[in-house]
RNA sequence: GGGCUCAUAGCUCAGUUGGUUAGAGCACGCGCUUGAUAAGCGCGGGGUCGAUGGUUCAAGUCCAUCUGGGCCCA
């Protein structure tokens, strides 16, 4: 009998599966979407809509696994871009690669060194390429896989000879602009292979140097004009431990904050940093006489000392890297050997200098001595097994000695940069290198790069806000940009050089070059002659015949192929996009990169910044907070694949859209599981719904919302309000609010009260009664609504309940992502039903309290076996709003009565008893007390019930 | 060392221009239900708002210093 009346109740049934299996499922709903051509399909739908946003993709590097880290910003775009086209936004999305670059020519560099290989030049740009492709394949396989939307087959490949044309076209804009100039700058340097190295390729190991401690003569007069005591001959002292690079020598710098004193023999007197002066001492056994008189480095700036054994002057500058761990507290400055050298030669106007050699030998350049000349830096590994030094430091240590320049010497060991491939030490050494000169007026401009930069700065939209002031710092900051690299793999700098090595540049040339690059990409520049790449092209006056010429080996900066897509794609409209774009989408590490190179190349060669906005995100940092990609507290790799295998794409795509991704991401077991209990919520919200309308047909069954019943008008006002917010937060990129509002509106408001409350009516009235029928096209409107809200970021649950609730099968051909973005209803804002329902239910939440001690003490089990007396002061506002809902009640309480009294006291009581203590009994039907039963064909139910079964 | 930035319950987040006893969801504990059941409901515990000092009648919120992270430089 009990399962004859539960048989007559519309108990809640779908197909919908509970378990939502996504590491299984989710591939065959991506296989669904690729029969429809979902990307293609979308595009359609908004293509006559007038609105467009572009999302420039900023291309990943090609040599790897897709990492935890760009699955992020992938699927932020991906987001975003799902929202944009729910908006009616024609969103073209172009996926690019990343291709050339030296960790790609450094593994196959490796890989080749394994298997103990030569290759030529043109070999191996060939297998870097190999390379590339096969990792894009890859990448390719697991963005897809993450659910990521994009038109593939109109990629862009930084390789491609196309975009390389593009690439080259950007630097002859730069040169066109009268920016490009030859300068020298100093490279890590490998002799035997006579090759600058990268960071990348060099190995730190210990080596033991030759310290030495050198004078440097400050004549009379120099001394006279600072104040410096001339009874005795006054010298500074320099401590290296390069003794090569002294014939090099430029300049002593002196830190300015550094206490320096003056101490002497009985012969002569020294510059030495206070706190090194018994060190000094010691090291070389002077005997010191005199002290106690200081100068602080910033009084010494410009003091013009002596080279030991060049006649050149040596001047005093100043230097913050200066420190006084180690050696005098003043460093011989050779700018043509040394980074910090270079930049301090910079600023004082020093020339690069380099009288060394590719090969490592002295040049004979009219300025090192001629015995010096021809000597070698060189320690080979045989030098070093054997403790001997290289030729040219024995030469310097003999010269220095002869000059009576050289105070001490001392081994000195110490982690030194070895070349990855011949084991010798490297050198520094300056060799010339091609620069953009960012202050320099650009000839299509009024201003400078740097000036137009920062003006078009202010024009973008930074989100967060602060990035404006990162970006300007690095753009204001930035010396001017080399861009010339030594590598192979990578676009060939468009310069010719003659016997003499002087360097042919041309605006017209390089865009001629260009032309044929974008047929017959860059190898041709490697394979042929200079006469065959000059071949048709007019020659500006003043070169020399082609034939005469060779085609430059230096590559161009990588970040100028990232940097040029923007004008590779967007300007040619690839994939139907559009110059500028409305959006870039990075980590803020490219803050200094991709955002700045892009500016540089939009600003010089197109004339402004080519993004609107620029939205960035922070990077995944484990549980401690701290960077996850070496910790090793995974036992897998934090590729996107291996958290997909364990979690499925949406519960990665929650627990994303889950952070405030404009700070540290954090990421662990705990989050994911978290994230996944999340996701189950929702699902199970969808599954619910989706289960009471089971026998409901929107088009015959709704019924208009004046027809609605208070309780759901109240459910569609919270709908509005969610809606409302999650637009605004979608709109604001703040994903993480959408997931806290939706996840707070499907505990709270529907399972917790709507749902919980719905089920008497859905499960107990008939089919077609009105009040059932209301609150089915409640729950009609409002899964629709938050479907829709969670497309963008569960795009594969948010498709399957679709489908289940437009065709009740797991796939449908209208997919939920071709469709637009909801809208409320204006009339379902019902501010007076909102303040009443809210008051009742705060009185509910009293009821629960209430119940509670009864059912601890076993007295009651659910709540519908209590009935309950509610005894309010008549004065109390709310024992209005009680009376005016009094029928509704018990519905609200989920209990089988509700007596509404005036109490005495002003204070609100609630009492709780059994349904039995009032002599009711249970309806078996619908399990609320009632007065009387009445007989049925189905045994004794309720009145309610009874009428319920005569329909 | 420099630039930018972050720090609120075990976790993810709210917290308007400084103004009651700092909130939500999840997780956790104890119950209930067995007509959403590898579900659902109720009740409950849990925070010196990173630390210290200051401004103020009043500070999670403003200022300074420090500690610990992140990204980028050096």
């Amino acid at each position: 009998m009990a399962q004859d009346l539960k048989d007559t109740l519309q108990l809640p049934k779908t197909d919908f599966p509970m378990r939502a299996n996504l590491v299984q499922r989710e591939p065959s709903r991506l296989a669904h979407w690729e029969k429809l051509d979902l990307y293609a399909a979308i595009q359609r739908k908004n293509a006559a809509t007038g609105k467009t946003f572009v999302l420039h993709d900023g291309p990943p590097f090609t040599n790897g696994d897709v990492h935890i880290g760009t699955a992020l910003n992938k699927t932020l775009k991906d987001i975003t871009l799902r929202h944009k086209s729910m908006r009616g936004f024609r969103t073209p999305y172009v996926p690019g690669w990343d291709c050339h670059g030296l960790p790609i020519e450094q593994k196959v560099m490796r890989q080749l060194q394994a298997e103990n290989k030569q290759v030529s030049t043109a070999e191996m740009r060939t297998l870097c390429d190999t390379f590339s492709e096969g990792w894009i394949a890859t990448q390719t396989r697991q963005f897809k896989r993450l659910g990521v939307l994009a038109d593939w087959n109109s990629e862009y490949k930084t390789k491609n000879p196309a975009y390389e044309a593009d690439i080259i076209r950007t630097f002859s804009a730069f040169v066109g602009n009268n920016l490009v100039y030859r300068s020298k700058k100093p490279v890590y340097w490998s002799i035997p292979f006579e090759t600058a190295l990268a960071e990348a390729e060099i190995e730190y190991k210990d080596h033991t140097s030759i310290a030495i401690w050198v004078k440097f003569a400050v004549p009379l007069t120099e001394a006279e004009k600072f104040g410096l005591p001339t009874d005795k001959p006054i010298s500074f002292v320099i401590w290296t431990t390069t003794p090569w690079t002294i014939p090099a020598n430029l300049a002593i710098a002196v830190n300015p904050d550094i206490e320096y004193e003056i101490v002497g023999s009985e012969t002569e007197r020294f510059f030495v940093a206070h706190t090194l002066a018994t060190e000094f001492q010691e090291k070389t056994k002077l005997v010191l006489v005199d002290g106690n008189n200081f100068r602080s480095g910033k009084q010494l700036e410009g003091i013009q000392a002596r080279h030991p054994f060049i006649d050149r002057a040596s001047p005093v500058v100043l230097a913050d890297y200066v420190t006084t761990d180690s050696g005098t507290g003043a460093v011989h400055t050779a700018p043509g050997h040394g980074a910090d050298d270079y930049l301090t030669g910079l600023k004082y106007k020093l020339e690069i200098y380099c009288p060394v050699g590719a090969d490592g030998r002295y040049l004979d350049d009219g300025q090192v001595p001629p015995d010096l000349v021809g000597l070698s830096t060189l320690e080979t590994v045989e030098d070093i097994a054997a403790k001997k030094p290289s030729p040219a430091n024995l030469a310097v240590l003999k010269k220095l000695a002869g000059a009576g320049a050289l105070l001490a010497k001392a081994k000195y060991v110490h982690s030194y940069p070895h070349c990855w491939r011949s084991k010798t030490p490297i050198i520094f050494r300056a060799v010339d290198q091609w620069f953009v000169g960012l202050d320099r007026k650009a000839a299509s401009s009024a201003t400078s790069p740097r000036e137009t930069a920062l003006k078009s700065i202010a024009g973008v939209q930074w989100v967060p806000t602060w990035g404006e002031a990162r970006i300007r710092g690095a753009v204001e900051a930035r010396p001017d940009w080399c861009i010339s690299r030594q590598r192979s793999w990578g676009v060939p700098i468009i310069a010719f050089y003659d016997a003499d090595k002087t360097a042919f540049i041309d605006a017209g040339v390089i865009r001629a070059v260009a032309d044929k690059i974008a047929t017959k990409g860059t190898n041709f520049w490697y394979d042929a002659p200079a006469a065959e790449i000059l071949a048709g092209i007019a020659l500006p006056a003043g070169w020399p015949a082609a034939v005469a010429l060779t085609p430059g080996r230096d590559t161009l900066d990588v970040w100028i192929d990232s940097g040029s897509s923007h004008a590779a794609v967007l300007k040619n409209h690839q994939g139907a996009t559009q110059w500028p774009a409305d959006l870039y989408l990075e980590g803020s590490d490219q803050h200094r990169g991709w955002f700045q190179s892009s500016l540089w190349t939009g600003v010089i060669a197109q004339g402004g910044a080519p993004y609107k906005a620029v939205l960035t995100h922070g990077f995944i940092v484990g549980e401690d907070g701290k960077k996850i990609s070496k910790s090793g507290q995974y036992e897998k790799p934090p590729t996107s694949d291996n958290f997909i295998a364990q979690y499925g794409a949406d519960v990665i795509r929650f627990w994303i859209a889950s952070q405030d991704f404009t700070q540290d991401i954090t990421l662990s077991e705990k989050i994911l599981n978290n994230a996944a209990e999340g996701y189950r919520n929702l699902r199970n919200t969808l599954r619910y719904q989706l289960s009471t309308l089971w026998d409901f047909n929107p088009a015959t069954d709704a019924l208009p919302y004046a027809q609605l019943d208070t309780l759901d008008r109240w459910a569609l006002h919270q709908t509005a309000k969610l809606l409302a917010e999650a637009t605004v937060a979608y709109d604001a990129y703040e994903y993480h609010r959408v997931i806290q509002a939706v996840s707070s509106f499907c505990a709270t408001t529907l399972s917790a009260v709507y749902h919980d409350i719905l089920k008497d009516r859905l499960y107990t009235l008939g089919t077609t009664n009105p009040l059932r029928r209301s609150s089915q096209t409640a729950i009609h409107h409002i899964f629709g609504i938050l479907v829709k809200i969670l497309a963008p970021v569960l795009t594969f649950t948010a498709d399957e309940a679709w489908a289940y609730a437009t065709t009740k099968t797991e796939f449908s051909a209208d997919s939920i992502h071709l469709q637009d973005w909801p809208e409320a209803d204006a009339a379902w804002t019902n501010a007076e039903i909102e303040a009443d329902v809210a008051a009742l239910i705060k009185v509910r939440s009293k009821v629960n309290e209430a119940i509670e001690p009864l059912r601890a003490a076993g007295k009651l089990g659910k709540s519908l076996d209590a009935v309950i007396t509610l005894s309010v002061a008549p004065a109390d506002p709310l024992f209005k709003t009680l009376e005016k809902h009094r029928d509704f009640l018990p519905e609200l309480f989920i209990v089988s009565h509700v007596t509404l009294q005036e109490g005495a006291n002003p204070a609100f009581e609630v009492t709780v008893r059994h349904g039995e203590e009032l002599g009711y009994v249970r309806c078996p039907r619908c399990w609320r007390w009632v007065p009387a039963l009445e007989t049925t064909e189905h045994g004794e139910t309720c009145p309610r019930c009874a009428e319920a079964l005569r329909t």
